[in-house]
DNA sequence: GCGCGTTGTTGACAGTGTCTACACGGCAGT
DNA sequence: ACTGCCGTGTAGACACTGTCAACAACGCGC
């Protein structure tokens, strides 16, 4: 057990992601979630006080996990362009955000739906709370170095920042269940994501690198 | 009893719609709709082979008023600019119609919550993806129309719509349940959508008459 | 009058979230 | 070393859910 055995907690919160990952949204019951972990129906509750509150856990985790991966496309990408011997440019910095919101939004889907599901969680979560501003800062932060070079100077950052947000999540949206009655082709992502950011940036996205991003499927021997 | 009396399968659509909007989403139960419309709980199945299915009427019933609904704001801008000698320009029309499909979410959170909960909802129902694609081919014609003045020409006009739903559609979300963490207030909503066409339409939104839409509040005498 | 399909009720069934009672195991205090 | 206690786990109950089968009333063509 050189893996430092995962404890009950973190282990409930990897079944749910399984269960969600495999059953859907319907299928993500507190007994099935106590069941893929191997432990009684009435274990889970004797660390969440709730269904709601394990689910709460787990969209709080999806928030981190969010802006870790951004985080990351946002290096790669930045490191691809130095060795170019050039730098991104803040508006592009933000097209690739919105990229690899998309991206995180596709690769887990089941976190995704459940991150911004209210009737499942409980969002006065002081913890969800503190991991969505952080995300939302996130994105203040890269708009506030695009103002700083002339584009939408004179808004409010946050401003700027929420009609972004709601640009890139309801291209997630559309992307991941049709959205509208399949009048979008999931492949079709990419050149609406790139639409997106010439309409709303006005940049042309640039040719990003795309990590290789092979981490194991999340396979358990069992 | 000069109004035609409901019938128990309208009666039922309405008590759903009566149900999520006091209840929440989580309320919404078969049962609960049953004692809504004074009927047995068995009673819906008799109408409906399950409660996905009824929901999915409802969902679908919800595409048609959003379709209307835009369509009267609309109208009502057009009659507003005829009155001062003007037209609205198409990309004017469509920051009406933006503007209107917030204002349709704002007004019945409950019908907007379940149209897009692909979990709740038999998203491969025909009636329910022939609405979908209805109020998405509305949108595609408000494009298509702003294409003939040379905005966007080039890009196909399905994939314009999708990137303007996407954006309006996550406003809308933002709206609603604070969507992230009350960075942005409610009243905050048309300042937004204000900011959101002209980044994504490049106009400056009109001021738009704004109906009087009293229309009573869905009270119901027991 | 007679069947019969439509609409409704009632009672069952498995499955759900949550609560309570109970059991075990380590660990502090005396 | 014994005692108490707290954290963790189990098992059983409860009210609730969606769905199904059995049954009753009703209208309507024959």
């Amino acid at each position: 057990m050189s893996e430092a055995a995962p404890g009950t907690r973190d282990r409930l919160l990897q079944a749910a992601r399984d269960v969600v990952a495999s059953e859907g949204l319907e299928g993500l019951t507190l007994r099935a979630i106590a069941r893929r972990a191997g432990v009684s129906h009435g274990a889970p509750l004797r660390h969440f006080p709730s269904l709601a509150a394990l689910l709460t856990a787990v969209a709080a985790d999806g928030f981190r996990r969010l802006v870790a991966e951004i985080d990351g496309h946002l290096a790669r990408a930045e490191a691809a362009a130095a060795a170019e011997g050039r730098r991104l440019d803040p508006r592009t910095r933000l097209a690739v955000a919105g990229r690899a919101y998309v991206r995180f939004a596709l690769s887990d889907p089941g976190v995704f739906a459940v991150t911004f599901r209210p009737e499942r969680v409980d969002v006065d979560d002081p913890d969800y709370a503190a991991a969505g501003y952080a995300s939302f800062q996130q994105l203040v932060d890269l708009v506030t170095d695009a103002q700083a070079t002339g584009w939408m100077a004179g808004e409010r950052p946050e401003d700027v920042a929420a009609v972004l947000w709601a640009h890139v999540h309801g291209i997630a949206e559309l992307a991941l269940h049709g959205g509208l009655p399949a009048v979008v082709g999931h492949d079709d992502t990419d050149r609406l994501t790139a639409l997106s950011s010439l309409m709303s940036l006005g940049v042309e996205t640039p040719p990003v690198p795309d990590p290789p991003t092979i981490r194991p499927p999340r396979e358990e021997p069992r």
